[in-house]
DNA sequence: TATTGTTATACTCTATAACTATA
DNA sequence: TATAGTTATAGAGTATAACAATA
């Protein structure tokens, strides 16, 4: 019956995987694709932001002080999974550009509260445009319902990071 | 008549977008997700090769010269998409290990054909079964159709990157 | 003792340019 | 000229250890 040659997307669909032949192939690993959407998808985000001066992880930096005004630095390692001595390069630059500011907490000398400037709120504002841009096009062949339910997978995969 | 507070999941699942508050939520991008999603798995599979002394980049190196026998490394740049000078440090490590062997194309002296050896396929077959293993534990709150769904909408993703 | 912000350092992955030899 | 394999180099991201100030 199967006239056409079998496809890699047949293979892929084939979970039920012959005893006569082990699946050892790349392709049948999630994490492959994972990676390789995952890079596809760094690679326009890099693009994207390029007009505008900034790299995908300071543009999260910034996105998460604008929505989550007075976090400290340690707040947004832990919300981002990175580590501290990451982001002090990271903040010093977006200071510098005046996208946000600091203040020492008063219940607590060790932390600094930091707070998004109006150009900083412009800014963020003009990142999440472009990356959303970016994003229709990278997902153009995927449907609304399918781009919600892609979401939902991956969040599944790493909820149990940190955190 | 919703008593209970808005979930980040409700959140993500509303992509109606009301106009008064703008989405400049970094959850609402499927690229982030990606990325979280893509780190997660890489610890993982990182951590799962360590006892085999490899790393994923050369383990996907080995099980393409097994699934592609001859294969010059080259068409591995193309088909991993990534860069011939980044591979030649991985091609001489595992060829220190006995697991591949160069032939020379007799047609064209300048491509070097790359040939498993028996300890290359068994190492192989190790290589992947430990990465399945990681990923069973990855995707355990995935059924299989929700990991087959995940598979198909990320090839999608990246399916016209190079190849 | 634990946490914050910071410095210094190292490793992996990725990217680019340039060389040689072959075609 | 175009491609294969290689070398050298640089940048981004990530990771660990250690420190001073504060709690």
């Amino acid at each position: 019956m199967p006239l056409k040659p079998k496809s890699t997307e047949d293979v892929l669909q084939d979970n039920t995987c012959s005893a006569v032949e082990p699946p050892e192939k790349l392709e049948v690993l999630i994490g492959y694709h994972l990676r390789r959407a995952s890079i596809h998808d760094l690679n326009g985000a890099v693009a994207a932001l390029n007009d505008v001066n900034t790299r995908p992880v300071p543009a999260s930096v910034l996105l998460t002080i604008v929505e989550n005004p007075g976090v400290s630095s340690a707040d947004i390692c832990r919300m981002l999974g990175m580590q501290r001595a990451n982001i002090v390069s990271i903040l010093s630059e977006l200071e510098g550009r005046g996208l946000f500011v600091r203040e020492t907490d008063p219940a607590d000398q060790r932390i600094q509260k930091l707070y998004p400037t109006r150009h900083g709120q412009e800014e963020a504002k003009t990142f999440m445009a472009l990356l959303q841009a970016h994003e229709d096009t990278m997902l153009q062949r995927l449907s609304a319902a399918e781009r919600q339910q892609l979401r939902m997978l991956l969040a599944k995969i790493w909820q149990d990071d940190g955190v």
